[in-house]
Parts: C-alpha cells; sequence; structure tokens
DNA sequence: TTCGATATTGATAATCGTTATCATTATTAT
DNA sequence: ATAATAATGATAACGATTATCAATATCGAA
C-alpha cells in the first residue's frame, strides 16, 4: 500500500513545472530551499516509483539520467553544442505499428533521441 | 597517431561476428580465451576509440551500454521478458527531416529504441 | 483521538559501470 | 636496430545509483 509523501509531491511537481530535463541531483538541489532537510537518495526512490507508475518519464541514454514530467508522446534532442535536452513534438509517423510489421512480436513503445543543435546554438555557429 | 593493435582488432572483430549487441564486459570474455593477458579497460578504451571512428555503436539507453557492430542506419528493441536487444530493420521514414521542420535548428541523427516483446517470447507467452 | 502497522525518510555505506593513472610493452618510422 | 610514442594490463579512482537501517510520518481501525 503506497502511503502519500509530501517529499513525492514535491519531486513530481518540480518536475511538472519545468521543461529542462533535469537530472536527480537536479532536482534534489531546486528542493532543497523548500525542504532543507530533503536526501538525494528520496529523490532518486520517489523518480523510480514515478517512473513505475507512469507519471514521469525516464531519459536514458547517455551517462546521467534525465527525467520529464511531460508524459504525453514526444521526442527529444540532445544539443551538440549547448548540451541541454529539448523536446520536440511531432507525430510519431505510426514508428511502433510500422517496426511490428518489419519485425514481428509485439511492441509497446518507443522512443526517438535526435542528436544535433537546437535552433539557439544553430544560428550562433552559422 | 594511431597505432595498430592486436586488441583492437580483435574487439572490433568479435563485434561484427555477433548481432547480439553484447556489453563491454561481455565482449571481454569471450576474447579472454583467445587474448588471455587481455584487460577488461583495453575493452573499454578500444570501444571508444572505435566508436569516435564511427566503425561501432554504442546503444546507450538504460544501464549498461550494449555495443553493435553493424553500422549501416537501423533500430533496436529491448524485449520485455528475454532482456535480450534485437535490431530492426525498416526504412526511417524521413524522420530527422520531419523533427527539423517541427524543430528547427539542425538534426545530425537519430536513435530509436523500442520496447516490447520480441517474436519468440511474444508466441511463448501468448 | 489515539494507537498500531507499515510505508517513507535521511544518512550513509555499498555497488556497479566506466575512466584515469602509470609503469611496461608493442608498434612504426627512420 | 633504434628511438619515439601509442597501446597495454593492473588497479585505483570516480560518479551515478541502489541498498541498508534506525527514526519518522502516514493512515486506517479501534
Amino acid at each position: 500500500m503506497t502511503k502519500h509523501s509530501r517529499q513525492r509531491d514535491a519531486v513530481y511537481q518540480n518536475l511538472c513545472m519545468r521543461t529542462d530535463h533535469p537530472t536527480a541531483e537536479d532536482v534534489y538541489l531546486s528542493l532543497k530551499a523548500e525542504i532543507p532537510a530533503l536526501s538525494l537518495a528520496t529523490v532518486y526512490r520517489n523518480l523510480s516509483m514515478l517512473e513505475n507508475e507512469n507519471k514521469i518519464i525516464r531519459i536514458g541514454s547517455g551517462g546521467t539520467a534525465r527525467y520529464d514530467g511531460n508524459v504525453s508522446p514526444h521526442y527529444h534532442l540532445t544539443c551538440l553544442e549547448c548540451g541541454r535536452v529539448h523536446d520536440i513534438f511531432m507525430d510519431d509517423a505510426g514508428l511502433c505499428k510500422a517496426a511490428e510489421k518489419h519485425f514481428g512480436g509485439k511492441i509497446i513503445s518507443h522512443a526517438v533521441m535526435f542528436t544535433g543543435y537546437c535552433p539557439e546554438c544553430s544560428e550562433k555557429i552559422g
């Protein structure tokens, strides 16, 4: 039986309020002011729980995991210049169905990670 | 100046010969018989070098990194039942171009990771 | 409202994958 | 052959994440 907790609420709200795909430590640091006694382990624990409940998304590619409070289907781009992770909202072009046709089996979900340059950096660099 | 090495050749060949997307340790263990003195650090080093030269692909999503000697464009599926990573060969449906249209910037590449059940497990489970 | 059961917490140790260090060995151009 | 230096093997160090555990907070039942 899962009980309510102030810390979990705070983690979830923090993630939903921002669009910068923070790491666990980012979330931890930005909640320290609000909850001084907060522990990093608690943030990790709650991120895992929220992910299992499909309330948030873990963006795994690369080293440190990042999290996204927006669970509506969309993709991500890692900018090679600024390192930030951006959202890309677009049609999925029936990717899962197409893959099932080619591969067989039963496909449940998919994630797309683009790499390149975000509009800002793209302009800056030329 | 990059010098030739028996160990790097062995790592590259091992990766090219298999389609099971091994981890660094998998490669290390399967080469131990051939090169008893091989070090795990050497495997990691060479995997990084080969990846930088675009001779192999690192499949990052999730915890432990896996590697693929097949650099032709294709996608992957992680089977929720057996845990294996399978190749999925299919058209990319102009994903990068479409994303650039929606997002702007300059998109270089993309990776797609499907999750679901491979044909074998799909049949077994029903 | 109080009580008891137990889920959650904070602090920290432990784990795991990966990278850095460094003396030794192998490779390559001369 | 020799000198220059890239690569190796062994292992320490690192960073992210997870496990442990006593103390605390939550919540349903009395």
